[in-house]
DNA sequence: AGACAATATGTCATATATGACATATACTAT
DNA sequence: ATAGTATATGTCATATATGACATATTGTCT
């Protein structure tokens, strides 16, 4: 699957940029995963902001440590309404997730 | 206006108990089912202006008509995932995505 | 160093989303 | 009205996401 295989670049140290040929990703497909990684990479910056362990964030959200971890991490077994859920329950607004779903690259 | 969005969520299938279980939904998960059938109107209205049928379109994202369809009527067992991976074949920008979040209510 | 907290990684049983299919209903034509 | 086309609705087997758990790794102290 590709999403693995992002996943394996990813691990061996390739960054995961704009455009990744060897991926062979349509531009849907890069804005998907684009996006998802804007969202995760939100969600961390939002928690550590708030000072909240991953433990206790996942009590919040009625989770685990280990999937808020997944989460952060970008895993491609997490889905889009896992991370937008959790980003609600940080207190982000609609224009904040507007403007990281648009800026996402 | 609270009777109106109760219509529209128990239309698009959303369990409401006799209680009024939709005024005790949190700021968040408002948020959140309010985002994703603005996202569910997005994508028909961007089918239908595309004058592309639901089998067509189907055939496009590889899924069914009849899922289109329960995308489209917002109905629960949808993803926002597969909502977003549709929308972004129908050619949707990520500004023009950021725009139906901020606007959504 | 060693202890301890936080985070990462892997696995698994269950819950949920999915495409496919059948069928119903709605909408246009002729 | 009838036929044809598009959309809605219901169900189901399978695929995927999920929380939970164990364990590993990392970081931060003294």
């Amino acid at each position: 699957m590709k999403a693995n295989k992002e996943k394996k670049l990813k691990d061996a140290g390739w960054k995961i940029g704009s455009t990744n040929e060897f991926l062979e990703l349509t531009p849907e497909e890069s804005a998907y995963i684009e996006m998802k990684l804007a969202l995760c990479n939100s969600l961390k910056e939002k928690r550590i902001k708030k000072r909240i362990s991953q433990v206790a964030f996942a009590k919040k959200i009625a989770s685990s440590q280990s999937r808020v971890a997944k989460m952060e991490a970008g895993d491609p077994s997490v889905s889009i309404d896992l991370i937008m859920k959790s980003l609600l329950t940080l207190g982000i607004s609609k224009k904040e997730l507007a403007q990281v779903i648009s800026t996402s690259k």
